[in-house]
DNA sequence: GGTCGATCTAGAACGTGTTCCTATTGTGGA
DNA sequence: TCCACAATAGGAACACGTTCTAGATCGACC
């Protein structure tokens, strides 16, 4: 397709292509985990891959690309996770969507250093990444329209619009929130509380 | 004070040196208005400034510090005219808030690449950059919790919890929204519009 | 006026993201 | 099997943020 874009699994023709790809972002993942947006360097992450850094380049055009893939990477499995999860645990939409945050949050703030990292590179992305960055905005609005209707009558009707003007302000909120964590600006359980007030606000039904 | 940080007006002793850091905060602004947080290099800031490198580097840290420290500066400037202007025009709160919302939205819209440097920079900023963001952060909240009282009785007693809570949650949709609109994710109307729905999900009194 | 420390200038040097070039390897079609 | 050609390896080269060094200049105090 375009060439300005990350190479996505599908493009990819043969095995060991997609086995590549594979290594390079489980070698960003390490690194990043590791040492944080810093450490994740571009020649490091192809020795590690075993790839050549022109190899690098041609899969992911920046690193930009590189970080926000395996972010996007990240949230596909945290989908999954969720979808098998069964109903989400709630009575009202505020507390699954609360549920589902702090979840997810958790799980990020246990892995501080590639958490910074991904969340950086997210920030610091520019057009060329939207295509990306749209996966990851698709995965999350999707996320939290589930959480508001999941063991609903409503669980199999389309999200309306306030649905996903709400998702994606609390989106908006939870970005800006762990960009506040990821930078020492706030501490973990600030950043919970903020999260809260947010959807407490949004969602009084 | 401490050395990691901006050089304050305050804390420069002659007026040489003020008018240094006029000069290099002038020159940081035509180079971000002029080409984007790229263009502002810091030898070109720097030879634009008439200063040495080394100096720049004394004032500012690093690039992050220049350009959050320019935007400072932009939100005291914009803070200083709305003082001025009187009361804000609007029956509600909401009406008031997204009024102030718009203005300054516009005016950064106004210089696409000027807010893109910013923004950027804003976003990238870690917490060595935390007093120079503070300072930021405060001004917005400042701005409008100003907004949802201006011309009400209450305008001149203390902000509520509440009314700040949602004064971050407004600064939050906006940070994200002016992010997607520098990035090119979105339009300056799908900016406005989704700003617009926030503030009345939150405000609706 | 003279001295001393802080500040400033000029520019070299270094690290890391990115680009580019050449030789080598792998692959699909004749 | 062999050939054309795309993909990869290996590594040099470049750009820009940042650091460092050596000397010039300024300003406060004797």
């Amino acid at each position: 397709m375009s060439t300005t874009n990350s190479l996505t699994v599908d493009e990819l023709g043969s095995a060991a292509q997609r086995d590549r790809r594979k290594r390079i972002l489980d070698a960003t993942y390490e690194l990043a985990s590791d040492g944080g947006f810093d450490a994740v360097q571009m020649r490091a992450v192809a020795d590690q891959a075993e790839v050549a850094l022109g190899t690098l380049y041609r899969y992911f055009p920046s690193k930009i690309h590189l970080l926000v893939s395996a972010l996007a990477r990240e949230f596909d499995r945290n989908e999954a996770m969720i979808k098998e999860m069964g109903p989400i645990p709630g009575e009202t939409a505020a507390e699954r969507v609360i549920y589902i945050m702090k979840r997810t949050t958790r799980g990020l703030q246990g892995d501080p250093k590639l958490t910074e990292a991904l969340t950086r590179a997210f920030m610091f992305a520019d057009s060329s990444v939207a295509a990306e960055i749209h996966t990851v905005g698709m995965s999350l609005t999707t996320m939290l329209t589930h959480a508001m209707h999941s063991g609903q009558p409503t669980e199999h009707t389309e999200p309306t619009a306030e649905d996903i003007a709400i998702a994606r302000v609390i989106g908006d909120v939870w970005l800006s929130a762990l960009m506040a964590w990821v930078t020492g600006r706030s501490t973990a359980a600030e950043t919970g509380a903020h999260l809260e007030t947010a959807v407490g606000l949004l969602l009084r039904d």
